[in-house]
DNA sequence: CGTCCACCTTGACCTCAGGTCAAGGTCAAG
DNA sequence: CTTGACCTTGACCTGAGGTCAAGGTGGACG
């Protein structure tokens, strides 16, 4: 009977607003927007103030404002509210510049999707043209990866490493035989060959081996360096004796290598 | 006794892979990352492999994918990888328009807090220089918060409307005299005198009267009319009185005015 | 040997801004 | 009288983890 005097029901109210019924009745429940009088038939009957209040509470909320700020924001002193509002801008600012950045990261993902920077990449492309498997290609990727993820802030001089070495054909001739020893007995003499000639090849560029120096000053070195340096190496004992005998005749020399 | 042998543990890992424990175990539950071996106290141990698969999902998660569909975005082939990722990157860029669109928002209301865009603000601005009281500016903010979100496709020509009449002296005057009848008996003689005057000002000027022919157009017009017209007048009788008595001047000269 | 501290384990519940479902009451039109 | 659109409440669900509780484990110190 009474039925469309004391205002709107809470579906135009929300039409009009621009939001569901379920988030008027949420407001209800935070207590942003007061509860209206009810209808004989317990339906609850919009006003103006109401509906001003809704749209107020909805705008703030679209902006981005958390609802729990919103009610003492609205019931603040214009000056507490301009604070708080420069407060909220500042840090959609930041959430913004945060998703442009993953956007770019993402973007370099699409690339290439071993999760590595431009560089790196670059490395990884060159090494088919120099005559090196697939396979291993792949797990330098995957070595790279980890890297990253272990060393972040040595990941450029490792690449620079990487690109250094792929410019001596000796080291790359050297890094093909390791490759194909992956297939030999693990007691095959020529193992101990190629380890020597390794070491050899390294003792002679020392800028190579100042890498390992910088990221000894951090922390964990021994878990990060044996972590990279062991990774697919598990089920590859021979590859495991290779690295064993290269790094003792390091040690030797007087190079410090890390045990894991 | 094994305690170091088979890889490093989980505290270790994730601050490798730049999470927390908690989320690496959220990653486990959902499958994302396989659950490493664990030692003899029953602690999980973590291989490169993990570390790999782990530093991975946390780049695409960082980037903003989903984490339900990472499973399947890192099992799949290239091309769909890549598809999956633009389209990803494209809901980036939406996102962060969103954003934007927010700040923009929030900006302007830093200035003002009335959430009205910048040409309602200054027809309120021009208010109080012109007499009015700060009471019925205040008002006035009110309804045009309210009608830009009960007619948002008419606030451009409501706010027109507003200038025009701020422009002509005698509305002014007759506005402010309405102001001043809040506080007069509702049936005193001088109510029927102002309401005259204003019907005759309204008539005056047929451009005044199109927009209410505008937003007949949309639905709930009544409704949406009779909030804002009402807004405020529930506890002053005699602006109710007048506000009657003026439509049904408006009424009688053929001017289609909504009941509502 | 005891004790402390840092790390690990599981499980249950909390967050935010609502969405979805269920079960039923109310109203206007055909 | 039925249909369909609207309203009511309440309980549970979402995503991506966070927090708390209660207890096990390992290493260092005295």
């Amino acid at each position: 009977m009474n039925r469309s005097a004391g205002g709107i029901t809470i579906g135009q109210a929300a039409a009009f607003a621009g939001v569901t019924i379920k988030t008027v009745r949420h407001y209800h429940k935070l207590g942003l927007v007061e509860e209206p009088e009810r209808d004989s038939s317990g339906y609850r009957r919009y006003g103006s103030d109401d509906l001003l209040r809704l749209v107020q509470v909805r705008t703030l909320a679209a902006a981005g404002v958390q609802l729990a700020d919103i009610g003492t924001l609205l019931d603040a002193d214009a000056e507490r509210f301009a604070a708080a509002l420069s407060d909220v801008e500042q840090r959609l600012t930041d959430r913004i510049d945060d998703l442009v950045a993953r956007r770019d990261t993402l973007h370099r993902l699409s690339d290439d999707r071993a999760l590595l920077p431009d560089r790196a990449c670059a490395v990884l492309d060159r090494m088919p043209g120099l005559g090196f498997d697939p396979d291993y290609v792949a797990g330098q990727r995957e070595a790279l990866v980890l890297f990253r993820a272990l060393v972040p802030e040595g990941f450029d001089s490792f690449v620079t490493q990487l690109e250094h070495r792929l410019d001596d054909p000796e080291f790359v001739d050297l890094t093909q035989r390791s490759w194909d020893a992956l297939s030999w007995e693990p007691d095959d003499p020529r193992i101990a060959e190629l380890a020597s000639a390794l070491a050899d090849n390294l003792l002679a560029k020392p800028e190579l081996l100042a890498m390992p120096a910088e990221f000894r000053s951090q922390p964990d070195t021994a878990a990060r360096y044996g972590m990279v340096n062991t990774h697919g190496q598990e089920e590859w004992p021979t590859s495991a004796r290779l690295t064993a005998l290269v790094e003792d005749k390091l040690r030797a020399a007087g190079v410090p290598v890390p045990r894991q």
